[in-house]
DNA sequence: AAAATCATCAACCGCCAGATG
DNA sequence: CCATCTGGCGGTTGATGATTT
């Protein structure tokens, strides 16, 4: 049949996105939310197909998605996730709260990849590369390699995985889960195939806290380093998704004389608050910090902390020299970890619990598009 | 300094499944 | 049932910047 994209149908635009489509965009979506995505290009105003569109938001405009390098801990989970998912990289991210399909896949195919390979682990079986060689040759006309779980690493290493249920609660998968062919019981395997899965980060993390204490109790072999990986993961994804975080949205501001800072929460996964902090000054630490790729979330939720974030350097929306918008958020808690002047997360938290959320629905939304390429860029521009 | 190579990642493509008429 | 539309997914490509030769 000869199958063409919608996109060369209709002559729309392909490439990279400009960021004048980006605002309009961001635009639309945030004052009308997500719906149906074929008609957001129209009634926003593009000349991109609505699946253009919804990639562009799922992966790079919208607001909780963090940015920057996968943290250990995210790096821990993502082999341990494929090494019982294979490539099911939206399932992955499922469980990595911020950040998306494609982001994990690159991440996968440029790095881990590479680094399973140098240890002598095979990177789609997860075994060591002798073993699996042998072991391909025989079964790779058998099924298909999606569906091929290599369970032998996790069974000798008694690997848990927590794993999201349909009820909410964690599933922990150890040793007890399996058959003794290393085969998932049928239930688990169910529940973690199921895409119903949804995960909630802070019940996610309390119930796996507790899962791991009540093996504890029975003798159960619970984890072994995975365990306080995915316990600090989730600890940094409850941050990511469900508190106040203060991250930074604007451009570079070129010549900038107005800096909006904004406070983000999530509320059970529902409406999210967002206040302002207008800025008002005349801060060329804003500019001089976003040279380049510097555009990042700033996870501060106090005046103080934005301050602090302008003397880290970690702030602002960044245009380079084509004029052309970096990620517009980016999560400087992991971008940063290395820096010794972040703070922890205990600070951090300590922060969100001494400052409240402003709901951000009883602030209404300016056009982004009033000065794109210069000064008072606030995405969310508190009147 | 220039060319070649490598690494990264945003975006596209094509397939699939579910919804709808 | 069938055709069409739509959203979602994984694989792949190509542009770009960084690094090496």
């Amino acid at each position: 049949m000869g199958r063409n994209s919608s996109c060369v149908k209709q002559k729309l635009r392909k490439g990279l996105w400009s960021p004048d489509e980006d605002e309009k965009l961001f635009n639309y979506i945030t004052r009308f939310g997500v719906g149906c995505w074929s008609s957001v290009p129209k009634l926003a105003g593009l000349q991109r197909c609505g699946k253009s569109c919804r990639l562009r938001w799922i992966n790079y405009l919208r607001p909780d998605l963090k940015r920057g390098m996968f943290s250990q801990q995210e790096e821990d989970l993502i082999i341990s996730l494929h090494e019982v998912l294979g490539n099911r990289w939206a399932q992955i991210a499922v469980q990595l709260p911020g950040r998306t399909d494609n982001e994990i896949k690159n991440f996968w195919n440029s790095c881990l990849k590479k680094k399973l390979l140098k240890q002598g682990i095979d990177p789609t079986t997860h075994k060591p590369l002798n073993e699996a060689n042998v072991k391909e040759e025989k079964t790779s006309m058998e099924s298909p390699q999606s569906m091929q779980i290599p369970f032998s690493q996790v069974h000798s290493a008694t690997i848990s995985t927590v794993l999201p249920s349909s009820q909410g609660s964690p599933l922990l998968i150890s040793d007890s889960n399996y058959y003794d062919d290393g085969r998932l019981a049928e239930t688990s395997r169910e529940i973690f195939m199921s895409k119903q899965a949804i995960l909630d980060p802070l019940s996610y993390y309390d119930n796996f806290q507790m899962i791991v204490e009540q093996n504890s109790d029975y003798g159960l072999p619970v984890t072994t380093n995975y365990q306080t990986s995915i316990i600090t993961l989730f600890d940094q994804n409850q941050f990511a998704t469900n508190s106040n975080y203060c991250f930074s949205s604007m451009p570079s501001l070129t010549n900038s004389d107005r800096v909006s800072l904004t406070e983000f929460s999530s509320d059970n996964n529902s409406g999210s608050k967002i206040s302002s902090l207008l800025m008002n000054d005349n801060n060329n630490q804003v500019k001089e910090s976003s040279s380049n790729n510097s555009s990042n979330m700033c996870i501060y939720t106090s005046e103080e902390g934005c301050h602090q974030m302008m003397e880290n350097n970690a702030a602002g929306f960044s245009w380079d020299a084509e004029n052309k918008l970096d990620p517009l958020f980016e999560f400087n808690a992991i971008k940063s970890e290395d820096s010794k002047t972040s703070n922890s997360w205990e600070e951090v938290q300590h922060h969100l619990q001494t400052h409240g959320s402003i709901d951000f629905s009883s602030y209404p939304l300016t056009s982004l598009s009033e000065n794109l390429t210069g000064t008072s860029f606030d995405v969310f521009q508190h009147i």
